[in-house]
DNA sequence: ACACGAATAGAACGAACGCTCTATCCAGTA
DNA sequence: TACTGGATAGAGCGTTCGTTCTATTCGTGT
């Protein structure tokens, strides 16, 4: 049988992907002990390789299957609230950078640092790191499809409002400003509406 | 004195700071190590603290300023070659994309992995990454006034152009594609052409 | 009451980490 | 020939790493 579980309490092995996802959104890969995952999802060295047998490798392949589905979620609701398409991008960029700001500039992409450290060393999270990006872009190539752009003009423009997303919130980390990301989105839509 | 040195042969200071920079261009802060470091630049640890007495923190901030210099004398190259900003840029992304991809794709930005890993937790090496971002942004805003766009036009145009240059080499390199600095290429150029 | 697998618990392992330390080498100077 | 200080050399410090291991507890079906 399955396990019984109450609505909002979540078991052990999602608290360890969730700490493990937030702590390598910080501080990377390599700099995320497992002693400090262990510890801070309340859960002992024990259990974590109960759940994750292929040990760190098999935790971040799932942390970043975690950061993927978190992101998608956020690309989502901005897509229903906003109808048109470089609107609903000049939202994300907005309430990319307040999140980032109220993190303390410390939560930026759950994937990109991880996924820079596993480029040509770890295969599995490169791989996960992949799927996320093309997700993603899948996501914003039908939010423009749907609002009629031809299906390689949505393709390529995916391709580079993803990208361009990613470089500026890596350079709102770095720079501690909201600008880079303000920037973006003006120029994200500039570009969409240039292909009408 | 100072020191009598051929021309073509270059000091062991030199060697261990160039070596860094690559290694962590390939693996990231973390991932280094100070006996790596030292093997691969062919000097011993003793050398590396001598001439290094702040560890691999100020290891890692001369590798950044490394690279930083690095990527803007490849700005400025291209940006001799070719007359036109737009023109310039595809320049660029071609170029990048074939580096990367006779790298075997290991061989990205030489600063956004150490300066992900330093958000937050070693100012003086965000700080050397601010300060590579910013000057190469200076690179592309001159290029642009030169060409007669108007100060704040090509100030917001700096930011996107090394921010997707940034994101689409991140891209290429998880997906091991050259598509994605292409379609970047391409993107820059109509964005920058619209503001003629 | 009993059994059994899932889950928890943490001690312990060898290896690698950044860094410190002392010793030695060697060119330039007096 | 002695002295000096930059540079080289590497053993060894304490710590932390990822991982393995055995033991115990918990929950549920019989």
């Amino acid at each position: 049988m399955g396990t019984m579980r109450t609505q909002h309490e979540i078991g052990t092995r999602e608290r360890i992907v969730r700490t493990t996802s937030r702590l390598m959104q910080r501080q990377g890969y390599e700099a995320t002990g497992l002693k400090q995952i262990s510890q801070e999802a309340q859960a002992t060295l024990g259990s974590v390789y109960h759940f994750f047998p292929g040990g760190k490798r098999e935790l971040a392949v799932e942390a970043v299957r975690h950061g993927d589905r978190e992101f998608a979620e956020f690309l989502r609701a901005a897509f229903d609230k906003e109808d048109d398409p470089a609107a609903a991008i000049v939202a994300c960029t907005r309430d990319l950078a307040e999140e980032l700001r109220e993190s303390g500039w410390l939560d930026g992409c759950p994937v990109t640092t991880t996924a820079l450290e596993s480029v040509g060393r770890a295969p599995e999270i490169q791989q996960a790191a992949e799927d996320a990006y093309e997700n993603w872009r899948t996501l914003v190539r039908d939010k423009l499809t749907r609002s009629g752009f031809a299906g390689d003009v949505a393709h390529d423009l995916a391709h580079t409002v993803i990208n361009t997303l990613e470089g500026a919130e890596l350079s709102a980390q770095v720079s501690q400003s909201e600008a880079p990301l303000e920037i973006a989105g003006r120029h994200l839509a500039r570009l969409i509406d240039s292909y009408r």
